[in-house]
DNA sequence: TTTGATGCAAATGTTTTGCATGCAA
DNA sequence: TTGCATGCAAAACATTTGCATCAAA
């Protein structure tokens, strides 16, 4: 369904660097990575092929707020959690809730098809910390 | 509970703009709007009192993906559709949907407190439009 | 009079893009 | 050999910030 792509070293880097880490890392932090083994990649080539295997569904671009996006090869559906003290993007493991897209479209004029949704609060590491600060 | 805010005209005139429309605008058009009665309001004033306002919760940001966010004076808990084809943001009503936190919250070891949701699709304008082409 | 708010402009952070060159097919 | 992908640098965009001045209390 795709139109093939001509192979590259680069993509191919970004792709099995994204796979190996469970951290939705940003474009930068990705860059700065694939820089050990490609000293002349550029940013540039980094964000044009982030966002082309976006694009392919190859891998999931998560925005939040202004900050930096992250991204993540895990491309079945699933949910994130943002940690609110220190920021951590981590997978949740969790039922489906595609029956919102049911609730939401009940009083609506239009179609929805889809929803982007990530959850907030402290992740187990800032919640252990502020038990230590308390005692 | 808020520390009590120095009055400022060009505050007041956001504030009121932002509640006399219902078309989430961004800083850029409500700094556009507002010059007509500040002319030399600067988009600096605009961003820094949309801030203050969203800190304060007297207005909501939005943000979503890499575009520029927008602001709405309604602050009664309520969610929002964004149109695929022309980027319009609606407000919706519908039923509370707060118990997703508790579905994410299940298998997860840190605390979850809040969530970020949007819901994406076709406006009814949008639908009409391809209708008519496709006749 | 005091201090927060403003206007201006420069700086920031992220992402995109134009263009000449390089590499995959 | 053809054309997509790259590297580089400049530009685009949204947003923030430093600083001198202004105006609200």
């Amino acid at each position: 369904m795709n139109t093939p792509l001509k192979h590259s070293r680069q993509r191919d880097a970004i792709v099995s660097f994204l796979m190996g880490t469970t951290e939705h890392p940003t474009a930068d932090t990705i860059y700065i990575n694939i820089k050990k083994t490609f000293p002349n990649i550029s940013l540039g080539t980094v964000y044009r092929n982030l966002a082309l295997l976006a694009e392919r569904g190859e891998i999931l671009k998560l925005s939040c707020d202004g900050k930096a996006d992250r991204f993540d090869a895990t491309t079945d559906p699933h949910y994130h959690f943002i940690c609110s003290e220190c920021g951590d993007v981590i997978d949740l493991e969790m039922e489906s809730i595609d029956q919102i897209n049911t609730i939401a479209n009940a009083n609506f004029s239009g179609e929805i098809t889809n929803h982007v949704a990530f959850f907030c609060g402290k992740c187990e590491n800032c919640l252990n910390n502020q038990k230590k600060e308390i005692n």
